[in-house]
RNA sequence: GGGCCGGUAGCUCAGUUGGUUAGAGCACACCCUUGAUAAGGGUGGGGUCGAAAGUUCGAGUCUUUCUCGGCCCA
């Protein structure tokens, strides 16, 4: 007998996956059989799943961050196709912007040209350019990563259509009379010269001048405070020009205390704090002092101060207010009050009719409304200043402090806080604040935590400033009386200029006459036309209504939102309040939010630490199905570590599902037969392969339960120890001798391999989401009909009567007895007595109640060894007693079972 | 600095309403196999659950503080 007797796995299935070159290949074949829209066909008509793109910004090659996101919107899309639905997902880009302005910009300057002095819709066009190159090279990428969309026809938020929506959706709001002109101080970058959004800031270390400023009385009702003067600190010493009030808090106390060091302020009597005065004392170097003293906080009340610059033209009132921001944390219980340049300033300020006034300009320089220093940029006058006060004898200290301050995520530059003109959508006026707390109670969130991170934002947030004082995006359609200084509101007009956009894009607003966006009814002359740009997250805000809504393949609302944890502020915020705002309710049914993705030890990122990882360099190395198994067994609810080592793990336990398949391939000869599971003959199977298919059965509820709740890392588990546990170290271990001994045509092996077809089905079509690429290699290689695809089925259909709890628990015991009889024959092993398990053969003593259940089975079967008896003892400590002997007799050259006389099978 | 979330074996993850010696797979060690072979099988050693304190008859599971990390905000 040789091996050309035995029926030993064959297949073209290769143990070797080489995905880094085989993917590719894979790639294009879907291109080539058109895939996307064969999936449309196939459940054309049936119930939508649409989970809606939140758009990446076109701009750089992606990012781990990104692929994540990618492959686990292609998994869900690919899990509800699957299950029966009509699973659509139209990629798009979010294209407006400062990082693409500020590259064009960047590509000026190095080639020394003046912004100024390129037409605004050359520039625009040159970002048009830029954006729709990036959204080429990303689309590849995506499409590397195996996800499947309708790349064809992509959305983005440059595109004539949402140009013209958007115009149409502020319309809503201006018609509303929720989008009003504010005069507020935002934060303010002098460098870009714009106002900056929230997400467009970071906060770094600087080093700030500190003063400690003297502000003199001049009204009091409290005799103790004449001639006392009130101290303030500020990090900000070039905000003091711009000082309307003083703030305090009603609930502190304060002290008087006289100086008596020799110095400018010998014998003047200042006011502090009670608990920071310890702290003050220690800052401004004072050695000899009178406490005089002292007062409650509400004394202050009806109290006018004069300016420190009083001398010099600055000769306003400084009226002290109540203000509950003011702590002890810091400074000196006193807070300095510049309307112009910080939100809490502004409020207290506009609530005791003090208005703000534009002190600084664009650049960064004082205006005319800052007597003597009109023209210093701000960043430049800390020195001036300082010296100033010291000159008016009204220092008493400065110093230097690092902390943590704002700066522009792209400069880098510092901000700062600056009134300037801007538009906000109303949190209140039309209970914006309200339908959107509403709308989050009626969204599902994954995992649940994000419910309350997003509501907690809503409740909170201010109105939201919708204008940028930039080029590239979308300009506000917003033209004011020159009359009256009224906002034109009329549907005919946005909706003039929404289909001029239709056709041309919005590049025509800022070169065409404004008569043509007017129309008839309005002269061009009675208005002034807005040149601001609306911000990008009412862009990206608005995609519902551009693509959700217009698109017929789609639905709105969306059955899915899915982005990173940081879009709680981001795209799910923004989108949230745009529909809330314009439709009263979320334009999703749920929300899914990931982790993000960070280092082996779980820190961030990063460039200057060294420690990130390109999806092109794993691409290259492992290929995108190992990443993908990334995605699935890790759990996206809290960040996600990646490293080489991690991958390694990943990789190698998808060697392990390679090789099952390759097994049962193997044994199929790559001959796949589809069964028809509700019509199998159960009862005609041996135990085992009924335990198998009860085993499948389980396995795909818990599947189920799992894709339900989205928690793809615990289906992964459970699917990789089926593999693993179930497969490999059992059922094809036991039945290697079945499939390779016994007779082509035996009925026992025509069970097995019945079986091994339902197991290869039911794997395929549960990995295919997940290991698009191999289940598609899979699927080619046993159906040779061209045009198809693994991603055109259905999941396998498990029928109810595969379940067998009985059975199930029988074998349960079964198995336990194998574990005691593996343990046996291992110390035999450990002995040198026996080396492979069929030189073995084992002596099973079982307790009644077990041998009764135990009794029919063979032994030597289960637990692949040459012989196996099986007796009745109750005089046993244990439930099981296994005793291992070396087999004695011949082995059997086809089966190498060792037995005395000739092999029952083979002679 | 504030808010939220998280820290269970080397790795990825389970641990139901607090209750027997904390689980799985992978990795590791040793052995076997050479008819899944750059594969396969068996056995085994690893955590006291980020740290401390507290509540309780009893805590990975509740409370507080601290620490580390992440996201968001200032």
């Amino acid at each position: 007998m040789s091996k050309e007797n035995i029926n030993l796995p064959k297949t073209a299935f290769s143990m070797k996956a080489n995905l880094p070159s085989k993917e590719p290949s894979l790639v294009e074949y879907w291109d080539k059989i058109d895939l996307y829209n064969k999936l449309r066909a196939s459940t054309k008509g049936k119930e939508k799943f649409i989970l809606h793109d939140g758009p990446p910004y076109a701009n750089g090659n992606i990012h781990m961050g990104t692929a994540l996101n990618k492959i686990l919107k292609d998994i869900i899309t690919k899990f509800h196709q699957m299950n029966g639905k009509d699973s659509v997902y139209v990629p798009g880009w979010d294209c407006h912007g400062l990082p693409i302005e500020w590259k064009i910009e960047e590509k000026y300057k190095k080639n020394k040209k003046n912004k100024n002095e390129v037409p605004i819709t050359e520039f625009r066009k040159e970002c048009r350019d830029f954006a729709n190159k990036w959204i080429k090279v990303h689309k590849d990428q995506f499409k590397r990563l195996g996800v499947v969309g309708d790349w064809e026809n992509y959305y983005s938020t440059m595109s004539f259509d949402a140009e013209a929506q958007i115009v149409r959706e502020l319309g809503k709001f201006l018609k509303e009379g929720s989008l009003y002109k504010g005069y507020k101080p935002v934060l303010w970058s002098t460098v870009e010269k714009t106002a900056l959004s929230d997400a467009e800031v970071e906060y770094m270390d600087h080093t700030s001048d500190t003063i400690y400023a003297s502000f003199l009385i001049k009204k009091t009702d409290l005799k103790e405070l004449n001639d006392c003067e009130i101290i303030i600190w500020t990090t900000t010493p070039w905000t003091i020009p711009a000082n309307k009030a003083l703030a305090y808090n009603k609930n502190l106390s304060y002290l008087i205390i006289q100086l008596q060091d020799d110095s400018d302020f010998k014998n003047r009597k200042i006011v502090v704090a009670k608990d920071l005065f310890d702290s003050v004392i220690k800052d401004c170097n004072i050695k000899n002092f009178k406490i005089l003293k002292e007062i409650s906080g509400k004394e202050f009340s009806g109290t006018i101060c004069k300016h420190p610059f009083f001398s010099i033209g600055y000769e306003y009132d400084i009226p002290m207010l109540e203000a509950r921001f003011v702590t002890t944390e810091q400074g000196t219980g006193v807070v300095h009050c510049a309307p112009s340049h910080g939100p809490d300033d502004f409020n207290l300020c506009i609530n005791n009719g003090i208005k703000a006034l534009e002190t600084v300009d664009n650049d960064g320089r004082y205006t005319k409304n800052i007597p003597i220093f009109e023209g210093t940029h701000v960043f430049k006058a800390n020195s001036i200043i300082i010296e100033k006060l010291k000159e008016l004898k009204n220092l008493l200290a400065n110093g230097k402090l690092n902390h943590s301050y704002p700066h522009s995520w792209r400069s880098k530059a510092p901000l700062v806080h600056r009134a300037t003109q801007q538009w906000f959508i109303s949190m209140e006026s039309h209970g914006l604040r309200k339908k959107a707390l509403k709308a989050i109670d009626q969204t599902q969130f994954y995992p649940s935590k994000g419910k309350e991170r997003i509501k907690s934002m809503i409740e909170t947030r201010p109105d939201w400033c919708v204008s940028r004082q930039r080029v590239w995006g979308v300009p506000l359609p917003i033209f004011i009386s020159k009359k009256t200084g009224e906002v034109l509101v009329d549907d005919q007009v946005f909706e003039n200029i929404a289909q001029i956009y239709e056709k041309e894009g919005s590049d025509c607003w800022f070169s065409d006459d404004p008569q043509r966006f007017l129309g008839k009814k309005y002269k061009a002359k009675d208005y002034e036309k807005l040149s601001d740009i609306v911000e990008v997250w009412f862009d990206s805000g608005s995609t519902h209504s551009f693509v959700l809504e217009k698109r017929k393949d789609l639905k709105w609302p969306a059955s899915m939102y899915l982005e990173g944890s940081d879009q709680h502020r981001g795209w799910f915020h923004s989108s949230l309040l745009e529909s809330c705002g314009t439709r009263g309710r979320a334009p999703y049914e749920s929300i899914l939010s990931h982790g993000f993705v960070v280092d082996g030890k779980g820190h961030k990122m990063s460039k200057s630490l060294g420690n990130a990882i390109a999806p092109e360099d794993i691409l290259k190395k492992y290929g995108a199905d190992i990443l993908r198994v990334w995605v699935t067994a890790s759990n996206y609810a809290e960040d996600l570590r990646i490293d080489y080592s991690i991958l390694e793990q990943h990789a190698e336990s998808y060697r392990k599902i390679r090789n099952t398949f390759r097994y049962i391939l193997g044994n199929l000869n790559d001959n796949f037969s589809e069964t028809n599971f509700e019509k199998l003959d159960l009862k005609s199977l041996p135990e085992l392969e009924q335990y198998m298919l009860h085993k499948i059965f389980v396995l795909n509820e818990i599947f189920q339960k799992n894709f339900k709740s989205y928690t793809f890392h615990n289906l992964y588990k459970e699917l990789l120890n089926f593999c693993t546990v179930d497969l490999s170290a059992f059922y094809f271990d036991i039945r290697k001798d079945t499939l390779y001994c016994d007779p082509k045509n035996s009925e026992k092996r025509n069970n097995c391999i019945k079986v091994l077809n339902i197991i290869l089905e039911s794997l395929l079509s549960w990995f295919a989401p997940i290991l698009s690429f191999t289940t598609e290699e899979i699927f080619k290689l046993i159906n040779k009909e061209d045009n198809k695809s693994i991603h055109l089925k259905e999941f396998v259909k498990i029928p109810k009567s595969w379940k067998n709890e009985k059975l199930s628990e029988r074998w349960m015991k079964l198995i336990r007895i194998r574990d005691f009889a593996n343990i046996s024959i291992e110390n035999k092993r450990m002995e040198k007595i026996i080396g492979s398990s069929l030189e073995a053969t084992i002596k099973i003593k079982l307790k009644k109640k077990l041998h009764d259940i135990a009794k029919d089975f063979d032994f030597s079967e289960i637990c692949i060894t040459s012989g196996a008896e099986l007796s009745k003892e109750d005089n046993i400590t244990d439930e099981i007693l296994v005793e291992t002997f070396k087999a004695e007799g011949q082995k059997c050259n086809v089966c190498w079972k060792i037995r005395k006389g000739k092999c029952e099978r083979h002679g």
